[in-house]
DNA sequence: GACAGTGAGCTTTTT
DNA sequence: GCTCACTGTC
């Protein structure tokens, strides 16, 4: 592929010295960097590579993607694409016995979480003596001892600095405290490219996450700087761009945006539905009338609340102003620990109909329980309420096995309506399946177990789950040993699923969004809650409209944006 | 320890 | 309008 330069591309790739690369989303900064390692490639000595760091497995086979683009597969061995989380465990793991006398041993973020709920007091104090001590190394702390690593070491930061001569940040706007660590370790002793989009800072709410970061970056090191953010490669005849960068400035975009429109919809729950369903169907319309034969569309909202309630909007037959619209197929960006726990519950339940023993009852109640456990560990990690309550929930359904085993009667109408469940079985998976979810639907304290386990994907006799429960039918006559064979198929989809490239309809959150890229993307406000302008940040909403502005950007066509009425205007003219 | 009633506050989170 | 934390009652 061949790619014309400006003067001022032609001059970041051929400084010698640090650059700091500017620009927005399509600009084409990641391009820059690859054609810049493409260069260095050729003056490398056998063993030496480029290093292209991101932050999620998803930015780096978006990056990967893109390298097979511009580099020959010869080229392509001499650039290594990694998260920081992965190239932080290897530099720990290699070297951290040698300099530290004691092998690492990394711990677990469910490892960690059992630990923590054990533990009183300062967990951040516990975790360093945790490295200190025990050599153990939390999954959140691998940049900070990486970082260490380095700093400590003279001749591992020269190492590192010979095996990779050239380096490249990516989202460096979005670098935390520990991460800056390790990179200013290493930017001491090697060639580095950071690229940022300070307008991409979303992520401003995570601790160590510094909207300085570009400045102490400037002030620590001399860069050579270029600006990308007035061109656009992504989306080159539409202009998304120009209405993203008129909703962080407040204005209206002048003239109109053909590719961006936004409706409004009565704010009723039925109706909000309705309406989801029949803009992303028209969206897939829109552009296959532009002749992209397989559209690939993004339904974004602000939070997961909604993210479920856009998913129930599309996978049920809907009217919207009189025109029919059937469910439309869609995918789940989702975090998939809280769904396995919760598809696990549902699993212990089929056992348990199939053989109603105090054992089978037991081990539901202690599935119910451990989903609520780590519902309290996840509202403890990330701030959240509701860690109480679902502690609460947890020792109510713990209580209702011991009951059992007491042989006594069972206080707690939640654990109850687990303990007592005995449908009979239909032998048919699906059916089955979704009988014992509507079970806990009827109580508010399992509410979330079934909304939870619907993330699974277990709506038709294909899924691997439903195949899977109906051979264990087959062969016989019930669902015994089906908590097993679901345990194994959840944790087989966690270690290969996640990183397929995108296809068809796709719902997440307007922050896991970021760094991908669609034909189409609709953006859905709630009536009751997930505004897009976050009322605490009123008047101005400058972080929400950062994150708008990501949203928007993802499209490479066209950008529907769907508000309830009397929703405050984007613009403020 | 279960649960109904009451008043407050409501997001995002790459590994 | 819903869900959480907290409090008082059984």
């Amino acid at each position: 592929m061949l790619f014309e330069l400006d003067q001022k591309r032609k001059d970041l790739i051929d400084e010698k010295g640090h650059v700091l690369v500017l620009g927005g989303p399509g600009s084409g900064k990641t391009t820059l960097a690859i054609l810049k390692a493409q260069t260095l490639i050729l003056t490398f000595k056998p063993g030496q590579n480029a290093l292209f760091l991101s932050f999620s497995r998803a930015a780096v086979q978006q990056i990967l993607l893109r390298c097979k683009e511009i580099l020959s597969s010869e080229q392509m061995k001499r650039i290594e694409v990694r998260t920081y989380h992965s190239f932080c465990w290897e530099l720990l793991r290699a070297h951290g016995q040698a300099l530290r006398g004691f092998p690492l041993v990394m711990m677990t973020p469910g490892a960690e979480g059992v630990l923590r709920t054990q533990f009183t007091g300062d967990w951040g104090a516990e975790r360093r003596r945790l490295l200190d001590e025990e050599s153990r190394v939390s999954f959140e702390a691998f940049a900070h001892a990486a970082a260490r690593l380095l700093e400590e070491s003279k001749a591992l930061r020269h190492g590192i600095a010979d095996q990779y001569p050239f380096v490249i940040l990516d989202e460096f706007q979005d670098t935390d405290n520990d991460q800056w660590k390790l990179v200013r370790a290493l930017a001491g002793a090697t060639q580095c490219a950071f690229l940022a989009d300070p307008e991409q800072r979303i992520y401003n709410f995570r601790p160590g996450v510094d909207p300085e970061r570009l400045n102490i970056l400037r002030t620590e090191f001399t860069l050579k700087e270029g600006d990308l953010q007035d061109d656009n490669h992504r989306s080159k005849d539409s202009d998304v761009l120009r209405f993203g960068n008129a909703v962080v400035r407040a204005v209206a975009p002048t003239p109109a945006c053909r590719d961006v429109a936004q409706s409004a919809y009565a704010p009723i729950d039925n109706i909000f539905k309705a309406a989801v369903l029949f803009y992303v169907r028209q969206m897939f319309i829109d552009l296959r009338k532009r002749g992209i034969a397989e559209p690939t569309v993004a339904v974004l909202a602000p939070s997961n609340d909604l993210v479920i309630q856009v998913s129930d909007a599309l996978s049920a037959r809907r009217s919207y102003a009189k025109m029919a619209c059937g469910p439309l197929s869609h995918e789940i960006a989702w975090d998939a620990e809280l769904s396995a726990s919760a598809a696990l519950c549902i699993a212990r339940l089929l056992e348990q109909r199939s053989d109603f023993c105090a054992s089978t009852r037991k081990a539901s109640l202690a599935q119910a329980a451990e989903f609520w456990l780590q519902s309290k560990d996840w509202c403890e990690q990330h701030n959240r309420t509701g860690a109480a309550t679902n502690g609460t929930r947890a020792s109510a359904l713990q209580a209702g096995a011991s009951a059992i085993d007491a042989g006594k009667t069972i206080r707690s109408g939640a654990a109850q309506l687990v303990a007592d469940c005995a449908l009979p079985l239909s032998g048919d998976p699906v059916t089955d399946w979704n009988a014992s979810r509507a079970v806990l639907g009827g109580h508010k304290d399992l509410k979330e177990i079934a909304q939870q386990s619907r993330m699974v994907g277990m709506t038709t006799a294909g899924d691997p789950i439903a195949r899977a429960l109906s051979d264990i039918w087959a062969a016989s006559g019930n669902y015994s040993g089906a908590y097993r064979a679901v345990a194994a198929i959840l944790e087989q989809q966690r270690l290969i699923g996640a990183e397929r490239p995108p296809r068809g309809c796709m719902v997440m959150t307007l922050h896991k969004s970021k760094g991908k890229e669609f034909d189409g993307v609709v953006i859905v406000e709630g009536h009751r809650g997930g505004e897009i302008l976050r009322p605490s940040e009123a008047p101005h909403f400058a972080d929400s409209r950062r994150v708008l502005r990501v949203g928007v950007t993802r499209a490479r066509h066209r950008v529907r944006i769907l508000r309830p009425q009397g929703a405050t205007s984007l613009f403020e003219n």
